[in-house]
DNA sequence: AAACGAGACAACCGCATTACT
DNA sequence: TAGTAATGCGGTTGTCTCGTT
């Protein structure tokens, strides 16, 4: 009996053996490395080596592969080394030297418009590379705005800001917070985009005396693209636009609380705006919230460019009105730039915690942290659109002097309440920064923000005041944290008002009311 | 003259995206 | 359509230069 032959193993077997042997290890170790780390020079090019692939390049292209491409040319360097050297030096079209004014204001546009993306504002500026202007950037444009925006925020003359009821610590911190971060992060860039692309796209809200002048043809290939999320806010800003007036003709008789079935259509309308426009999540909490917002809006007795509401709302700039009125800002668009920065910042996808997902009401009650009875509130005009404010009384007077802020600093329970005095309405005269309308920083970051040419009252109070909401960062924490943080007690005891219980309630009830 | 620090710029690293098979 | 390689991109680190002590 012959022995079984041996089984002999298959080409097929020998190869698998082979990759467990020797590839498997690294493949499991994770994305194997573009080249061979330890037979590939780093560190500075020489000049050898720069003429080595310049001229490679030169008479062979890339050849598409820059991997391949290191050992044609004769080069020790990885791939990845190699198409930098050339991208970000060695390209005939690269502008070697200093930044001219010119593309200094245009990196600051567009890293206001869009953020740190390098390679995008590269594209604008020709023979700049996005490295070359990231570096700048890094080391001298985020320094002269930091510089300005610390002055803006903490050089004031303090008759000019007051914040209250805070102390000294809390004042400081708030400035810090606001002045050294708040306003240089990608919200407060963002909010410039915004507020420019607005102003770009609506200007007879900030350039009356401009409506007349022919608009510059402008060549597309020069425009940049607002990021996705900008863009679907501004839809869903001018629909929201749209509702309102509806709401407002319809004159809303019973206080500005829009029937369910109502909402419900235009939750469904919002949702489908997000859903044909993008991919990613969206809360219908988001659109319950926004719509509450636009309820809110809606005063008691009706419309709040009524005569009686106009009426009420004249010269109220004492400190204790000026807190009042901000109760008002704070219920028209507090709530609802709270809700558009959130939204903003989530890009949509802000709920994957759970935890942020669970107290529905949060934004909602973030709204009347304040210290005016709920009728003080109710007739005090909105201030939440350019065209509102475009129309209140109060702005013709010049007297649009208070705003609120929410203080995200340390633990995001604290509710700063700025007072800003802009006396003249914001007109730029030296008689009016001497006696505190602002430092001359103040005024030159103003530039950064206000449309362009002369400054009237109308284009200066709107940039202001542009400048001062979109710089309001996120709150995520609890209302009742808010609510009932000692500084929030402290407002309204200062103020010798009440906590608006009924509306906090009111709030809670219809909200759950919707979403059950 | 040496040590040190700050600023500017070059280069690298690793993740994200795109292209290709 | 899925898997993989190549490329793009932005944050970070490394290196050099220059001024100050």
């Amino acid at each position: 009996m012959q022995p079984l032959p041996t089984k002999q193993p298959s080409a097929a077997t020998f190869v698998a053996v082979i990759f467990l042997a020797l590839v498997a290890p690294f493949v499991a170790m994770g994305r194997a490395p573009c080249c061979d780390k330890a037979n590939v020079k780093k560190g500075p090019w020489s000049p050898e080596e720069d003429a080595k692939l310049k001229s490679f390049i030169e008479h062979n292209g890339t050849g598409g592969n820059w991997i391949t491409l290191p050992s044609k040319a004769g080069l020790k360097r990885c791939g990845k080394s190699c198409r930098l050297r050339w991208i970000n030096y060695l390209r005939p079209d690269i502008k070697h030297g200093s930044f001219t004014e010119e593309e200094e204001k245009t990196i600051y546009r567009l890293h206001a418009q869009i953020g740190s993306r390098w390679s995008l504002i590269a594209a604008q500026l020709p023979g700049r590379t996005d490295n070359d202007i990231k570096n700048y950037w890094n080391t001298r444009l985020k320094k002269k705005l930091l510089e300005r925006a610390s002055n803006m925020w903490c050089g004031r003359p303090h008759h000019s800001f007051q914040i209250y009821p805070m102390n000294q610590p809390a004042n400081d911190q708030m400035s810090n917070a606001v002045g050294r971060e708040g306003l240089l992060n990608s919200q407060f860039l963002h909010a410039q985009a915004y507020y420019q692309y607005v102003q770009q796209q609506q200007p007879q809200y900030y350039l009356p005396q401009q409506q007349q002048q022919p608009q510059p043809i402008q060549d597309p290939s020069q425009t940049v693209q607002l990021p996705t999320v900008l863009q679907h806010q501004l839809h869903m800003r001018s629909i929201k636009n749209e509702l309102v007036d509806e709401h407002q003709q319809q004159q809303a008789p019973t206080g500005g609380v829009v029937e369910s079935e109502r909402l419900r259509d235009i939750e469904s309308s919002l949702r489908s705006i997000v859903d044909e426009s993008s991919s990613r999540t969206f809360d219908a909490r988001r659109a319950f919230q926004r719509l509450h917002c636009l309820s809110n809006r809606l005063p008691a007795n009706g419309n709040p460019m009524s005569p009686a509401a106009v009426a009420t709302s004249h010269h109220n700039t004492s400190p204790t009105s000026s807190c009042s009125n901000l109760s008002s800002d704070r219920n028209s668009f507090g709530v609802q730039q709270i809700a558009d920065s959130a939204f903003s910042d989530s890009g949509y996808t802000m709920y994957e915690d759970p935890a942020a997902r669970e107290p529905s009401t949060t934004m909602l009650n973030t709204s009347i942290l304040g210290s005016a009875s709920q009728q003080q509130v109710a007739s005090l005009p909105d201030t939440s659109t350019p065209e509102s404010l475009l129309s209140t009384s109060r702005f013709e007077d010049g007297v649009f002097d208070d705003l609120s802020m929410y203080n995200r600093s340390q633990d995001l329970s604290e509710v700063a309440v700025v007072d800003r005095a802009l006396g003249t309405g914001g007109v730029k005269e030296e008689s009016h920064q001497a006696s505190g309308g602002g430092s001359a920083d103040w005024w030159a970051n103003m530039d950064l923000v206000a449309p362009p040419g002369p400054l009237n009252q109308k284009s200066t109070v709107l940039a202001a005041n542009s400048m001062m909401r979109w710089s309001i960062p996120t709150p995520r924490c609890g209302a009742e944290n808010i609510y009932n943080s000692p500084q929030a007690q402290l407002t309204s005891q200062s103020h010798g008002t009440q906590p608006l219980d009924g509306m906090n309630s009111y709030s809670d009830s219809f909200l759950s009311k919707l979403i059950s």
